[in-house]
DNA sequence: ACTCCCTTGCACAGAGGTGTGCAATCATTG
DNA sequence: CAATGATTGCACACCTCTGTGCAAGGGAGT
């Protein structure tokens, strides 16, 4: 017997359900409604507002998880000791999947809660701006932009290119990794084999 | 005195004033109502009907004027036979001053009309795309993208610098210009000099 | 002065979304 | 079997925004 009760599992299930699908539905339209989540997730409107008391709880849960899973992937690569370049591109990787799940972000992060939002990601901003910042000092990125700005602008690219997926072209990981590189000041020849090597 | 009656100046100025106020409130609130715009151009909601029977009609013109903005700077780049790399970064002077007004059109790309406004840009994405492709076929640009996704991401670099803009740091006009041309698959010797030879 | 007509202020209907209350199911749990 | 509690279906009040109608102001044009 698991320590939960199969009530509980099936109220967890229902749950992260209802998350998975608000992830997407709100990542194809910001300002979908409780209604709309709801019936894609094969349950009625009352019962969402049983786990979310407010639309907002539903987002702000929905953009802790993403911060989770990012601060996660940095936590992997704080630990790994390569090359800072080789790390942004294990970093991008990583994030890659992620990307495409938690595109809701970027229309997130404008909107009512832009601000909660926005301070949620402080952390995960504040990582990649001091891997940025190394990469600057051991001379390996640009200085074209300050290590914050240009960190975000690099992270952008990688979401900008996982938002074009869809549509024509097809652009992959490969190309997300060169690209953000490329962004970050590192030569072309460099990025390529940087990505090269990552898809092994 | 001119062709135009004095009332019909006022009108000009009057529907001039509501397009640019729109343009900064959506910029800020994509989701602002039409109340919201009609108070900061200093008229009355009513007032604002007058000039645009429906919130889309409003969003279109806006559109449309800023794809006409656009066009016009595409069209000064292409009577220009300057090398492709030179061309971009001249279109990346010029586009700056429009990427801090209409960065707007980034938001309503998404929400209602998106497809609208998607196809409004059409003419401009082909034209671009067509740019970054004769500089593929240089071997000036990377070809780590096809050309028509390459383009797009440039483009939508550019437009994210300029968001960032208010934030700390403060990018300008040459950040921009290095950073669009890094992706494209500039080296960055090549972009610095072509960011400060702009510059002038 | 007299006439346009743009603007204003207010009222209204409607649509759509939010959040809550409550009784009725219905499967799990004891 | 009986109790528990999650889920449902429907009700409701509330809010915000949209778009329209209409009468009254007020400045430009004649």
């Amino acid at each position: 017997m698991k320590p939960e009760s199969a009530r509980a599992r099936a109220m967890e299930k229902t749950r992260n359900r209802i998350l998975d699908v608000a992830r997407d539905i709100l990542g194809q339209n910001p300002d979908a409604g409780m209604g709309d989540i709801a019936t894609a997730a094969g349950v009625v409107r009352r019962t969402v507002y049983g786990y979310f008391p407010a639309r907002s709880d539903l987002v702000r849960t929905l953009a802790e998880r993403a911060v989770e899973e990012i601060t996660d992937v940095l936590k992997e690569i704080d630990a790994d000791d390569a090359p800072v370049d080789a790390a942004w591109a294990l970093f991008v990787a990583r994030l890659w999947p992620l990307a495409h799940r938690y595109r809701v972000l970027l229309a997130l992060r404008r909107g009512e809660q832009g601000d909660e939002i926005h301070a949620l990601l402080g952390s995960v901003d504040r990582t990649l701006a001091d891997l940025v910042q190394r990469g600057q000092d051991a001379g390996t990125f640009g200085r074209h932009l300050p290590a914050m700005v240009l960190g975000q602008i690099a992270y952008a690219t990688v979401f900008t290119i996982a938002d074009q997926h869809r549509a024509e072209g097809a652009p992959d990981v490969r190309a997300a990794t060169i690209t953000s590189l490329l962004v970050l000041g590192t030569s072309a020849s460099r990025a390529h084999e940087l990505a090269d090597q990552e898809e092994r």
